[in-house]
DNA sequence: TCATTAAAGTTAT
DNA sequence: ATAACTTTAATGA
């Protein structure tokens, strides 16, 4: 979901500046506003009972933080940390959905943004429960290029890093590098200056 | 087999 | 320089 920012800007929005490292929202609270990114990457993240870290998502420029949580009037299921300096606008949340009423077409971004991110928790939940840590990195790694051509060329760059790429399927990086290790030399990926290209 | 721990090497800021 | 990330190795469940 992006809105312009001309028109969230028009609407009454906000800016909010935060450097890396910093909470934007922590889970169990309220939402108040709908926030969009303008410039930056900021991750979804929660902590499983022993503190170990489940990334949810990754989201950067042009993205909305759950706007799912807002419509759905809950109270936030996970964190959102800022992953580099970001530069976020926020909408209270009355005046998004006087935005959505008066523009209809805004109504269905927001109905196909939902659609991605539920099949993208499908996915999620699909392939987190595989067992064997080879075929999840796999999994994770083909769902990543599903945009590009499925002939693959090493041509995308795996925007992660191999800790990152353990917290979202919930593996070790250390696991994470054998494995990835492995799939190289079966010629699935390619790792050049330590990025790795499917 | 994979997680954990420790230690060291490498890259980015 | 220092932090962040990657890698290897040993050990244990």
């Amino acid at each position: 979901m992006e809105i312009d920012e001309k028109i969230l800007r028009r609407a009454g929005a906000s800016i909010l500046r935060c450097n890396k490292g910093e909470i934007i929202f922590m889970e169990g609270e309220t939402p108040h506003c709908y926030m969009q990114i303008i410039r930056g990457q900021v991750k979804l993240n929660s902590y499983d009972h022993d503190g170990k870290e489940f990334i949810q998502n990754i989201l950067e420029d042009g993205d909305s933080l759950a706007e799912s949580i807002i419509i759905a009037s809950t109270v936030y299921p996970m964190n959102a940390i800022a992953l580099k300096q970001s530069t976020i606008i926020k909408l209270p949340k009355e005046r998004l959905l006087g935005l959505l009423e008066t523009k209809p077409e805004l109504l269905m971004d927001l109905c196909n943004s939902m659609a991605n991110r539920l099949n993208q928790k499908i996915f999620m939940l699909q392939n987190n429960s595989i067992k064997c840590p080879k075929e999840k990195i796999k999994g994770l790694l083909n769902y990543m290029r599903r945009f590009k051509s499925s002939n693959s060329d090493f041509s995308f760059e795996i925007p992660l890093t191999r800790q990152q790429i353990a917290n979202i399927i919930g593996l070790t990086v250390e696991t994470v590098i054998r494995n990835i290790k492995i799939l190289e030399s079966e010629n699935l990926l390619m790792i050049k200056n330590r990025k790795i290209f499917v």
